[in-house]
RNA sequence: GACCUCUUGGUCAAGCGGUUAAGACACCGCCCUUUCACGGCGGUAACACGGGUUCGAGUCCCGUAGAGGUCGCCA
């Protein structure tokens, strides 16, 4: 049978990287098994949408380079693809459940479920819905919707017996059924609720293969009850472990942070005696403050290195290989490698897979990206943006660094003395001075600033001064950059300073030594 | 709190009953070198705990602990 996997977003205005590794997977799986990869776009939650937010995902998965084959853009035999062009789908086989028992109307008001909640609640119970309106009569129920009263549709869940599923990276899950609740499978709208929809589509969509976030771990055996129900054959099911990370925690409805707390229950302070918010670990999500695959994008990280990265975190090839490419990828992925416990994002390890990345474009396509960076920071009209660029490539870790890196070229930083003092190039405040006096009037009379003319013209001379190249070479690169560490060495900063400013520079330094 | 799930170094992870328990990131050291970086070499560091099963357990079973998820007319 033809594999039919989908990735099955919620529009809500970027793409998630726990979302786009999700979709990584459910698109490599298809390819894999040179099968289809489907779009659809859930959007049953009316009060959620958000302008545009379609679109983000369509450019985010092209940006991937994740085609679907199947979507409300490219068309498809099982069309519409997204849930709220499909809402007269759902009522027939919702009304099916409820001549079958499997579903039953359900006019509680939401005071009534808010009361009852705070109640379970307030005696330390799980809230279930009680199924008070199961037991309405055919004459009650009729005479209610004839009155235009507004009702939602539940799920009828069996008081006893047990529901499971099995799950590929999971095994067989099974739960007694008393603890599952009657969730609401229409609502009050007449849109069905993910519960609902999610089986629906998929099956009419003739998906094989579930993909997705184990958040819906425990909700699965009711989905199953649900095919049970209808006569379907469940698909197969992979759920798929978070993507975490330990940072701050904002509650969503007070806004408020959490605070940091010692054992005894006290607030830990800073030095200056104000609270500290507390580190935990969490899913990562935009809404905490975690980047999203556009906000990666736009500090300058390459999309293949995200995706590199992404795809080896909570999946494995079990080789000693790290890096592939997307039609690689599509090649070797497989359902066996995938983990079965959470996995924390690393940035740093992000960062080295960039800074590879980075060093394998070629020098045009470097320049190419760098150049709106350096841009920032430097005019393009005063600098070597190309001679920039040789420099910064093997030094780039993400792009948005490039400014930081380059700027004390336009403006020299306030530096203290004591750069000058480096114990491995034997270099001290005397030498130092001395190094300066003796490179100044060289540089003074080079004819041709190049690289080739400043390097060959101190070197020559280095022997005679009776110093040794870091004696010189440091307190120079010093003197012209104000920094300890930069993209070059002196003859390159210098090259890229220029005469005028280079000289400048010397002379101010020589001015501060003395 | 109830239910479900997970547990190999700081992080990603290999390992499918017998290994000196891979590899990568990070970190540290050395080499290269006019700084930084790159590159090369080396190093620190792990099977959560307790019981079983077995000749033998990171690998199987049971507990405990810790962590995560779910408990919405959100998905």
């Amino acid at each position: 049978m033809e594999v039919r996997t989908r990735f099955a977003p919620s529009p809500t205005g970027y793409m998630h990287l726990g979302n786009l590794r999700t979709a990584l997977y459910t698109y490599l799986y298809a390819r894999r098994k040179g099968g289809k990869f489907i779009l659809r776009i859930e959007d049953t939650d009316q009060e959620r949408e958000v302008e545009g937010a379609i679109d983000v995902i369509y450019n985010s998965l092209k940006t991937a380079g994740l085609s679907h084959d199947e979507g409300p853009d490219v068309g498809g035999p099982c069309g519409p693809y997204v849930q709220s062009q499909r809402k007269d789908t759902y009522m027939p086989y919702a009304k099916k459940l409820i001549e079958s028992g499997h579903a039953y109307y359900c006019f509680c008001t939401k005071e009534r479920l808010e009361a009852a909640r705070a109640e379970a609640e307030a005696k330390g119970q799980t809230f279930k819905y009680d199924k008070h309106c199961l037991h309405l009569s055919k004459e009650e129920i009729q005479a209610k919707l004839d009155a235009g009263e507004e009702y939602v549709i539940r799920q009828n869940i069996p008081l006893e017996g047990k529901a499971g599923f099995d799950d590929v990276i999971y095994g067989h899950v099974e739960v007694d059924c008393d603890t599952l609740d009657d969730n609401v499978l229409i609502k009050a709208d007449g849109l069905p609720t993910y519960n609902f929809a999610n089986v629906i589509d998929d099956h009419l969509m003739g998906i094989t293969h579930v993909m997705r976030g184990n958040e819906y771990l425990s909700s699965a055996p009711k989905y199953n009850l649900l095919y049970e129900a209808l006569g379907w054959t469940p698909p197969t099911y992979v759920h798929l472990t978070p993507v975490m990370v330990e940072g701050t925690y904002r509650n969503k409805k007070t806004g408020e942070y959490q605070m940091a707390v010692d054992e005894a229950g006290n607030p830990v302070l800073d030095e200056n005696g104000n609270p500290v918010k507390a580190i935990v670990k969490r899913k990562m999500s935009k809404s905490q403050g975690d980047p999203s695959f556009e906000d990666l994008l736009e500090q300058g990280y390459l999309v293949e290195a995200v995706i590199n990265y992404l795809v080896l975190l909570g999946w494995s090839p079990r080789g000693e290989r790290e890096f592939y490419t997307l039609q690689e990828l599509e090649e070797v992925f497989d359902l066996e490698g995938l983990s079965k416990s959470p996995s924390f994002f690393d940035l740093q390890k992000l960062n080295w897979f960039n800074a590879e990345y980075v060093r394998k474009l070629s020098p045009e396509k470097y320049l190419e990206i760098a150049t709106p960076w350096m841009a920032k920071a430097l005019d393009p009209a005063k600098f070597d943006f190309r001679r920039l660029a040789e420099l910064l490539q093997g030094r780039t870790e993400v792009f948005s660094q490039l400014p930081g890196k380059i700027a004390f070229l336009a403006k020299q930083p306030e530096y203290p003395l004591d750069f000058y003092v480096n114990k491995k190039q034997k270099s001290t405040l005397e030498s130092a001075k001395a190094a300066l006096s003796a490179v100044l009037p060289l540089l003074e009379g080079i004819g041709e600033w190049t690289e080739a003319e400043l390097h060959d013209r101190v070197m020559e001379a280095i022997p005679a001064l009776g110093m040794k190249n870091g004696q010189v070479l440091w307190p120079m690169r010093i003197a012209i950059s104000g920094q300890m560490s930069t993209p070059g060495g002196a003859f390159e900063i210098a090259y890229l300073l220029g005469r005028e400013e280079t000289l400048r520079r010397l002379r101010r330094a020589m001015e501060a030594l003395a």
